[in-house]
DNA sequence: TCAATAAATGCACTTCCGTTGCATCGTCTT
DNA sequence: AAGACGATGCAACGGAAGTGCATTTATTGA
């Protein structure tokens, strides 16, 4: 519990009741969380909280956003010492066309990509889409 | 001009006029085009119309869906001959940081990339995002 | 050629999700 | 305890995707 809080102080967020709740979600779902997930998770709270809420953790690279396809954004917890905006810790992620999860894959790295001359790369999103070890019954 | 008409009648769409001027539309276009940018040019058009056009086109393999991370769908035209739903078509995307644009890099594959067991593979999308050559300046 | 049929288009409206402005409440500092 | 700052709650906006239905346009077959 105090490690929750530990975390968040050390990124520069309050530990805040909400906070912590959220971090806890987070933290016990393995799959990618989106606004909506929280929301149903949470009716108590308002939207918009939840939406701040999510948004600060990125700030603080307590999570990375995901956009895996769908059209929705997901969030999930970094891993620590993680930074998702360095190009060594990219990862890549895997969304099931099945059960609709989506899953970071943080041992699977993005491959580093030679461009034609003129482009620079900054940043890279590389999503796989199928059926997760859950649905394909291994 | 007739060969627009011949490559929609060939992949089962009725060469409307509107139809082939937003071929035209896509064909002169080097990046990826969203539904706003069409309803832009086309501003006499019918927002619906433009949708569906899209959509049968995709439906019918003359465009491919790309999903560039700003969580607006775009559309480029595929190669004669090429099927984007197989894994050897996919091509990867860049993404301009400053110009906004998209483009494809269709001589670029997306490697393959060996998952855990029982992970199935069916669609996979890559996406570098920076700065282009015309924005770069080479 | 004309009627019957099917497809394409136009119009209105809905829904979903992300986002923002502002007021209020709570907490932390001095 | 007072003031300041950050967090939360409430309301509303806006963009984009998507749908239902009426109408127009094109195709087919008698």
């Amino acid at each position: 519990m105090k490690e929750i809080e530990k975390r968040l102080t050390e990124n520069g967020v309050r530990p805040t009741a909400m906070r912590i709740l959220i971090y806890k979600y987070l933290a016990e779902k393995d799959a990618a969380i989106s606004l909506t997930d929280i929301e149903t998770a949470f009716a108590k709270a308002e939207r918009t909280t939840l939406y701040r809420t999510l948004r600060t953790f990125e700030e603080k690279k307590i999570v990375h956003q995901i956009d895996d396809g769908t059209g929705i954004q997901k969030y999930a917890l970094c891993e620590p010492g993680c930074d998702c905006s360095l190009e060594q810790d990219l990862h890549l992620h895997f969304h099931c066309n099945n059960c609709d999860e989506t899953v970071c894959l943080t041992e699977h790295k993005i491959p580093h990509i030679n461009l034609p001359d003129g482009y620079v790369t900054e940043d890279a999103n590389l999503v796989l889409k199928g059926i997760c070890e859950k649905c394909s019954g291994q």
